[in-house]
DNA sequence: CCTTGACCTGGAGCGCACTCCAAGTTCTAG
DNA sequence: CTAGAACTTGGAGTGCGCTCCAGGTCAAGG
């Protein structure tokens, strides 16, 4: 009696320069996210090398969403070890998640008045140059 | 016959500490500004103390706002270099300016996705969460 | 006079998120 | 079987943006 595999054998995964391909990583950073807990261990070959099945893509593209989003590296170990827990934990992966989008939310209304502002400044600048449009030594 | 003097004796201008408070920049950040030419030199007290200018002010505040918008010190340095260099250079702070806020814009976009696809997650989770309300032990 | 505290300078140190390296192993094409 | 590319590990190094520190100056209060 076998457990249920998630990433049998004939189903051999991708190599690490395959992913770094596909995420945008480098395989560096992959390593060093594996290292920091950010993923679970990945599976290997037989020669020790990582094969990444499908189910880590799709946990490495959330990751770098939060990434992008702005969640520094330690904030994404709590979700990841929370995510390693179980089902038990989902109610505060929830309210983690939460708060990060809030957080987003709020940021995004930030940029959106600072954009505001440069485009008014542009605006003025670009007045000034129709007026007096640089030394013009003609 | 005087220069215009930009900060007269009877406007001594702000200490570092009172910049700070209205900056939210610490003194520290200040000085480190001022050495990296992120602004220039700022009027000194007779005992040698800074004393910021209105003007000062207002670059500060220009200076974060592209520093929220994340632009790195090396832009800002060449913002500013450009500016030293007088009217001559509207043109091409014009320029970077524009860069930055289609930049901006872009950025903008990306995070209104990404919180589009965590308000999708959060959604998701929150239906998982009333259907199997956690581990249930009552 | 002396103390206290805010300020000055040049330079060292820090936390973050990678990024690179050396030395050794494994995979694959010919 | 062999060459060379791709991979492994632990650990050191990097760039950014501050942040802290030592040692000194200056102004005000008691």
């Amino acid at each position: 009696m076998r457990d249920a595999d998630p990433v049998p054998e004939h189903e051999p995964g991708l190599t690490i320069a395959q992913v770094a391909d596909r995420t945008g990583l480098t395989a560096d950073t992959l390593r060093y996210y594996e290292r920091a807990c950010l993923i679970e261990r990945v599976g290997r070959s037989t020669g020790n090398q990582r094969r990444y099945s499908a189910a880590d893509l799709v946990w490495l593209e959330f990751l770098l969403r939060l990434r992008e989003t702005g969640m520094p590296i330690s904030g994404m170990q709590r979700y990841a070890r929370l995510r390693a827990e179980g089902d038990a934990t989902l109610g505060e992966r929830l309210t983690l998640l939460r708060e990060h989008r809030d957080d987003l939310a709020a940021r995004i209304r930030r940029l959106r008045d600072h954009e505001d502002a440069l485009h008014d400044k542009i605006t003025h600048y670009e007045g000034l140059l129709s007026t007096q449009p640089g030394t013009d030594h003609a």
